[in-house]
Formats: structure tokens, C-alpha cells, sequence
DNA sequence: GTGATAAATGATTGCGCAATCATTCGTCAA
DNA sequence: TTGACGAATGATTGCGCAATCATTTATCAC
């Protein structure tokens, strides 16, 4: 039932003060006890409240010698806004909400240090959701966000249920979707083509010589099975597809798994010469599992992973893999967000296309030259 | 200036509304285009406002029929509380503040996947700050998320500044110190014995047989510190310590890093048997730069772990290592967090050790049975 | 010197909710 | 039948700030 959704646990009461009520109002309302409001702060430097409040806020509008009365003032009493009275007088938060589908995996990690990087120093706050790659979760959450009057968005991908997007429409914020690129955004994106990204590394299988191309996908959300139709469409297009090499798993990807993974691919078709994998802890499996079974890397198997974790290039052999700018995405995202929150509809809306980059290794055969 | 650290950027003022203020408002007034509040529901279910508001907070102080009316009411209106206001009045959020001092580290992902895992079901969110591994930062981050009177906190250590644990414990929330177990905690806590895993994997190493153990650090924070301090200790009371196979850094760790490291070893004593790593990825890049140089693990050079992330356990030989209890820490802390917000001091504040695992695998000999 | 304009500052009000205390109602024992 | 008590509900107030509009003070052209 949706009335319940933020309905709270039954609390328990506190005990009660002992103490009576007025008593307990004196203490509170003498200003040895109480943080300093905007008011003290104003009594103290002789002003009006408001402009206190300017000197904060929009230091430009008030004069230098003001400044420097209320900000001494401020000084003496430590006062700090309260952030809760500034956002239900002005109906907006600093906060900015951020919904990632996973929280334990590299991919994200990157992107949300280079969200922090750029945040730290603003005056907005990050708030993460872990969606755990549902569409509901997310819906929920976004739900459950925008209650709070978010100064942004950042979401990821283009999969946001229908009723999400009713939301988000007539939501009064700045919203960037990240990690994709080629969808309908709702707002503003910054991502990669990940179709275009599988077709890549498809082309540089075959590009290499291999003939029976096979790929390997944990976690089929919607952007990996785009990668992973873009590798197949890749492979059919030089007529080199055979769709026993197309092994996938709802599990999430670990290491364990790719090697779980090869050994289903070489049961499926043991002529595979080269795989791409869905992402790096599938690479790493793969290339571990090869190695168990004495199979050569790359001349018999060639492997191609995903995204680049700065572990793969340090691999023996060291993988070849589309390398994704995860830490750029979120830098940008947020520097999206902040352009518009600062200059709403004065910057024309962007949609970015972040780019993608192979990186070739030993994982691979390396023809270059050969021919 | 301390008054500085929270006035905003300057503002760019809106364009100004061109329709007049008195339409606004009467636009703004009509329940049509405004998001309905407590006192639309308490009309439209003919109550008072202050029943609303007990039926979603405490349902159990109002009658089943009062509450099935006032539900329906909520449903209806498509109501949901506005948190600021809630703040405001009752001058506390649903928002626990965590801080860690790094974004980027499989440890704290793990940490903050259990801490998510517990805090879904719940009416909390989770507000995260990225400290750097500086105390500095840290500090002003307390006061940051102070100001936004968090229902508890979460931190990382026992190194807060002085300035710092002021502000603590004259806060008003409960207070997790997590991942290390020894020092004086602000309130409550919940880690590990970082000088006795130090200490347990050095004596496992000695247990080996191995004669001339070293260790490698990087990013030198109080609790790596301490770990080194523990291996030291363990290998010195068995009269098998050398500085010189003490190597460390206070760059921050990965696998290349790992690699460079154990060249720095090797080339401050060659005669080195066996490496302690202070965490996985050092540990990983010493593995891959010893089979680079054919130095065989575990017969030449033992190799020992810390934290055992998923992938240690499946590299070639796998990775004996110092396991910690990384998602039980996060989710134990958001659960002792929990509990004292539901029942302030009717529970013990609790200090536990989580204790740590020594994972033996094949890159240490395992002399188990030989003795 | 006057009026016009811009710059600087102030008075008032209400954002939406929860804490407080007050009241009403029903139930039960004496 | 009465009074006491607890359960259920309500009226009022203020949390601390920012939006609005109003006012005052400096600045300048003529």
C-alpha cells in the first residue's frame, strides 16, 4: 500500500523530563544553552535577521563593512545555519541524490569518487541509493528522494519505470542519467554507447584472428545486454557467430564466477578461441580458469575484458579490455548538475557521449603490423 | 575562517517570475498545484492535524478505525510528509551520517553494503562522507553533518581530532567508531585487533617456517600502522626481525603498486622468504611481480594477505590471507545504531570485537601435519 | 539643488510539521 | 450512580530560516 511506504515503525517514547516544562522552555530559550540563531547572531551584530542571513548566503549583496560586522558576529557566537529551517523556508535542499544499482563494485566506486571529488568542494551534500538493479527500488527511491527536495539528480541509465518518470518529469530539480548514452534522457546524460562498445571489442577479436567468438555476461542488466548484443551483431556480420557461445548468468560477477563460466563455455562449445567478458571480475575468472587448464592465453584463448580496473593491466597476461571513463562520468554529471542549479536553462541542456577506449594487451594477439 | 566554511557561492538570482505575486500565491494556494501537506489530509479526513501526523508516525496511539480513515485520506491526497519541516519541528532527521576515509576500496565498500543491506527495511538514510584518510577533513565533515542533527553517526577509527571528539560528544545521536577494536571509543564501536591480525599473520608465516619476514604498507593510517606494528612485534619476539624488510609508502594501494613494492623489497634484502601485505591489492601486484621474476610462492616467498576480498582466494597459487568480517562490521554498526535510537540507554553501549580469520592457502606452504 | 536611479538594509510572514498541554470519551470499580 | 482513570483526539504554538515587498541611503546627471 503506497500510504505506507514512509509510515514509521511504532517508536517507543522517551522518558520523560523530569523537569518541569517551563523550566525546561527557560533553558532552552536562554542563549547559554541554545545553539545561536539567525536572530542572536542579528541582536548581536545589530542588524536585521535578513541580512545575516544575505551576508551567508549572498555575500556580493551586502556591503564590506556589513560583511564584516556579521560575519564577526558569527564568528563570536559559532553560529551555523540550521539546514532543515533553510530548506522549508526555500523549498530546496543541498542535497543532491544519487541511485547506483550496486554499491560493491568498481564500476560505481570510480564514478562516485569522481562525483565526491567535485562535490567536496560545493556546499552540496551527496545521498546514496542502492537500487540493486531494480527498476522498483529505484522507483521507490526516487520516490523517497524527491520528498526531499533534492537540488539534483543523478541517476543511472535510461530504465526508470514509467511511473519513475512521471515523477522525475515534473520534478523541479536537474537530472543527470550516467553510464549510457543513446537513450531518451530525462534531463541531461553523460555516457557510453555500450552496444558500440561490445561491437568494439568483437572487431578486435576478429580483427586478431580469432574465429569462434564467444562472450561471457553476469547480471544482465539492460547495458550489458546491450554489450552484449553489439558483440554478437559484430561477430554475425563477419558470419562468425554460433550462439553456444553466448553464456550468461542473472548472478552477479566475482571471479569465481568467470571461472564458473569458462568451464560452461568450453562445455557449450569447446572451439572457442576468444571471449569477451562482461566485465573484469569475469575477466580476471576467465583468464585465471585458462591458465588452471593449461590453456594458453592468448594464442588459444584470446579474452577480452570490460571497463579496465586498474588491476587487468597488471594481469599475466596482462587483459586486454574496452577501457569506460567511469571517473570522468561522475566528475562531469556533477558538474552538469551544477551548471544548471546555478544558471537554470541558461546552459543548453547536454547530453554527452563520454567515449569508450580499447585498450590493447597480451591478452590478445597483437597483429599489428602483420599484415 | 571558520565563519567562511558554510557561506554559500555566490547566488545567481532567478529571472523574476513575470506573473504577479498575488496569482502566484493563489495558484500556489489552490490545493490543485500544491503538494497536499498534514492539515489537507486532516481536512479531508475531518481531523486534526495532529492525528494524522500520530497515525503515520505511531499508529499504534490511534484507533483502527481513525487510522483506516486517515490512511485513506493519505491515499488519496497522495500525501507524504516533507522531512524538512519534520526536522525542523522535532529537531531531528532520519539521516545517519557515515564517514570513511575512502571511496575507492573494496574494505569500505563492503561496509557500506551491509550497512545498506540493514538500512532499506528502515525509515533512515544513509548521508556519506569521503574524509581522505585526513583527520582535517574528517573534522570539518562532523561538523557538517552535526549541523544537520543526524540520528547517529558512523565513523571510521579512533583518530578523530580534538576539536573533533568535542563536537561528538556534546552531539545529541548515538555514535559507531567502526573497523578497529582497542582505543577509546566516543560512544560505541565495533572492528578488529589491527595489531594482533598483524601479529597473527606473522606468526603464521614463522609457523611456515619461513625465516626472513618482511612486510609492505601503503597508505600509512593509524590502523595499517598498527598492523605493521603487530607483525614486527610477533616476528622480533622470535628473534627474526630485519627494518630493512619493513617497506612502506604512503601512497595509496593497487595492484601496480603491490608490484613496485616487492622490487623495493628485494632490493633492500634479497634474502627475504616471506611478505605480509597490508591489504589485497598490494598483496595481488606482489604475487603477479613474483611470478613475474619466477620466484616461486609459497617455496621462495610466502605471501600473506590482509582483508581477503573475493578475488584473493581464486589467483594462482591462491592467496593465504587475514580475513575481515567487513560486511558484518557495517551491518553490526547500523544495528547498534539502531537500537539506541529506538531505545535510548535502555541498552548497554556495546564495544565488540569482530574478530578477524586467518584464511591458510597455498601461498604459504602449509606445514600443517609435517610437525 | 533636484529628481531619478541604484544599492543596501529591514519588517513581516509563512514554510509544514511535532511538542506540548488540554479535552473528550468510554470503561470500570466501589 | 459516581468518580477515577486511561485511551483517544484536538488546539495552539514555535522550530529557524528565506521570500516577499518596503524602505532607507548613497550616487549621479542635469
Amino acid at each position: 500500500m503506497i500510504a505506507q511506504s514512509f509510515v514509521n515503525q511504532p517508536n517507543v517514547y522517551r522518558q520523560k523530563y523530569s523537569i518541569s516544562y517551563d523550566k525546561l522552555m527557560a533553558k532552552r530559550r536562554s542563549s547559554s544553552s541554545r545553539k545561536p540563531t539567525l536572530v542572536d547572531v542579528a541582536k548581536a551584530a545589530n542588524v536585521s535577521a535578513i541580512t545575516v542571513s544575505r551576508t551567508i548566503r549572498s555575500p556580493e549583496l551586502v556591503s564590506p563593512q556589513m560583511r564584516i560586522r556579521v560575519e564577526a558576529a558569527v564568528e563570536k557566537l559559532g553560529y551555523s545555519p540550521d539546514p532543515a529551517a533553510s530548506a522549508l523556508a526555500s523549498r530546496v535542499t543541498h542535497n543532491i541524490g544519487l541511485l547506483l544499482p550496486s554499491l560493491t563494485n568498481t564500476v560505481f566506486e570510480d564514478v562516485l569518487d569522481g562525483i565526491y571529488e567535485v562535490s567536496e568542494e560545493t556546499r552540496f551534500f551527496i545521498q546514496i541509493g542502492d537500487t540493486r538493479y531494480s527498476a522498483l527500488k529505484e522507483e521507490a527511491l526516487i520516490g523517497t528522494f524527491l520528498r526531499q527536495k533534492p537540488a539534483g539528480l543523478i541517476l543511472t541509465g535510461f530504465e526508470q519505470t514509467e511511473k519513475a518518470r512521471k515523477m522525475l518529469s515534473s520534478a523541479h530539480c536537474p537530472i543527470v542519467q550516467i553510464m549510457d548514452y543513446g537513450g531518451t534522457p530525462i534531463d541531461m546524460a553523460v555516457g557510453f554507447d555500450h552496444e558500440a562498445a561490445g561491437y568494439a571489442a568483437a572487431a578486435h577479436l576478429i580483427e586478431c584472428g580469432y574465429r569462434n567468438p564467444g562472450c561471457v555476461g553476469a547480471r544482465l542488466d539492460a547495458r550489458s545486454r546491450r554489450r552484449l548484443d553489439g558483440f554478437r551483431k559484430a561477430c554475425q556480420e563477419a558470419n562468425l557467430w554460433d550462439e553456444r557461445r553466448m553464456v550468461t548468468t542473472p548472478q552477479s560477477s566475482s571471479v569465481g564466477l568467470g571461472r564458473h563460466m569458462l568451464e560452461e563455455m568450453l562445455s557449450k562449445d569447446e572451439t572457442v578461441d576468444a571471449i569477451f567478458c562482461n566485465n573484469d571480475d569475469i575477466g580476471i575468472g576467465v583468464l585465471v580458469e585458462a591458465q588452471r587448464r593449461l590453456i594458453s592465453v592468448p594464442d588459444q584463448l584470446g579474452i577480452c575484458s570490460f571497463h579496465d580496473m586498474e588491476m587487468t593491466k597488471h594481469m599475466h597476461p596482462a587483459l586486454t579490455a574496452i577501457a569506460t571513463p567511469r571517473y570522468e562520468i561522475g566528475k562531469m554529471a556533477f558538474e552538469m548538475l551544477l551548471a544548471e542549479i546555478d544558471q537554470p536553462q541558461s546552459v543548453k541542456k547536454r547530453i554527452v557521449n563520454s567515449g569508450f577506449e580499447l585498450k590493447k594487451r597480451s591478452s590478445t594477439k597483437n597483429l599489428a603490423g602483420k599484415f
